[in-house]
DNA sequence: ACTGACACGTGACGC
DNA sequence: TGCGTCACGTGTCAG
């Protein structure tokens, strides 16, 4: 057995004081007391007392938790301990997934950087492409001036556009034509949000190695950072 | 005590076979072993033992689901299985209510200006209070800064926004937490944003009465005119 | 009879 | 030191 082991296993067998009963009773002193039986027999078993009632008290608010997440679980009843619990990692595995689906139409900034350029079926067909780019990242403070400016360099023209936060994160799309029809746009577009997201993550390297380990907060989906208003 | 109490507590103590060690040894027979030490003994030792092994095996699978419990929850390490639990549950419970506000709230603008301020359930029960306001109106060029520079006057903070475009109408959502409870930051909200539409009002007044006969655009949901990113 | 699941008390370890 | 948390073995009940 490779796994670290605690407990009292791997001790020789000790059982000197035995707890039983409705009230802390002294049952049995099998072991080798050693001792005389005076005042540190009472100690020690006030002291275990205690101790099994802490422990007690610790399962209690386990299994508190326990039978609340048997609420939030569509099977709440009858159900194994650890059954109930792959249930619940499951549901969240579910519940993340569906919610980053939403965000996909809905804009929900996530916790990973992300440019994404495709083109739309054509709407009228008159000659014009229209394109649904977006890019997800940290927000900081000229971002929006930065995007404008991009987006007023390139060929194209914004048609809609949307721009939701989360916490620090903040995604951006576009809906947007371009006469040329070919394929060059996109990449253009892309190679064009990529640089911004790329110029945060190189701005960010610099100052962040230090007093930010690794936050990356999933996505626990409302803290409380800043955002655009801030 | 109420609670049904199951296990050994309210039984005579037993202690009859102790098992320990590294394999499966017989080491101490306490109590009155009553029949001979042949083969029962073994048996017994031996039935002891896949018990044991059977219980550490659940023990195994249980911690093994609180282990990837931990791979979820934002503060994966260094926690309280307790404490794990609570915030699994509070996790879920936040999962869900996002993924619910998100289905409900597309934030598409309407042409009708609004300012909507409500307040959400309380999300974790931290005696802050959580709110969705929005306004719908036109959209001018200082629209963000006057939105911005307003909602850092108010005692709230922003914990979401989201901004969304159809044609000249824009529609702000935000999604705000207040540490003070009553019902009177939700009027304070609800006054400042409306100062805000009316502000436009009041501005637009002036000017469009004369070329601007009555656009009023509905809803055809994707227009070329003019965004936020102009 | 046997297996699985639960609660309990207890030793070890950390603060 | 004492208090809290963990893993362990064990008694007990249900299927």
């Amino acid at each position: 057995m490779n796994v670290e082991k605690r407990g009292c296993l791997s001790t020789p067998v000790k059982h000197s004081l035995v707890l039983d009963g409705e009230k802390g009773e002294l049952v049995k002193a099998c072991g080798r007391v050693g001792k005389r039986n005076g005042v540190s027999a009472t100690k020690t078993v006030e002291a275990l007392r205690s101790h099994s009632e802490a422990e007690r008290r610790r399962r209690e608010r386990i299994n508190a938790h326990l039978e609340s997440l048997r609420g939030l679980v569509p099977n709440n009843e009858k159900m194994d301990k650890a059954t109930l619990l792959a249930e619940v990692v499951s549901q969240i595995k579910q519940l993340r997934e569906t919610a980053s689906q939403a965000s996909e139409g809905l804009h929900i900034p996530m916790d990973t950087d992300e440019v994404k350029v495709g083109r739309v079926e054509n709407h009228s067909g008159d000659g014009s492409f229209l394109l649904m780019a977006s890019l997800c990242c940290e927000h900081w403070p000229d971002l929006l001036s930065d995007v404008r400016q991009v987006m007023k360099s390139l060929p194209v023209q914004v048609v809609k556009s949307e721009v939701s936060t989360l916490g620090s994160r903040v995604k951006i799309a576009f809906l947007i034509t371009s006469v040329e029809g070919d394929d060059g746009v996109v990449g253009l577009v892309r190679a064009a949000l990529s640089d911004i997201v790329e110029k945060f993550s190189a701005l960010a390297e610099s100052a962040e190695q230090l007093f930010i380990p690794r936050k990356r907060q999933r996505v626990s989906c409302i803290d409380s950072s800043s955002n655009l208003f801030e």
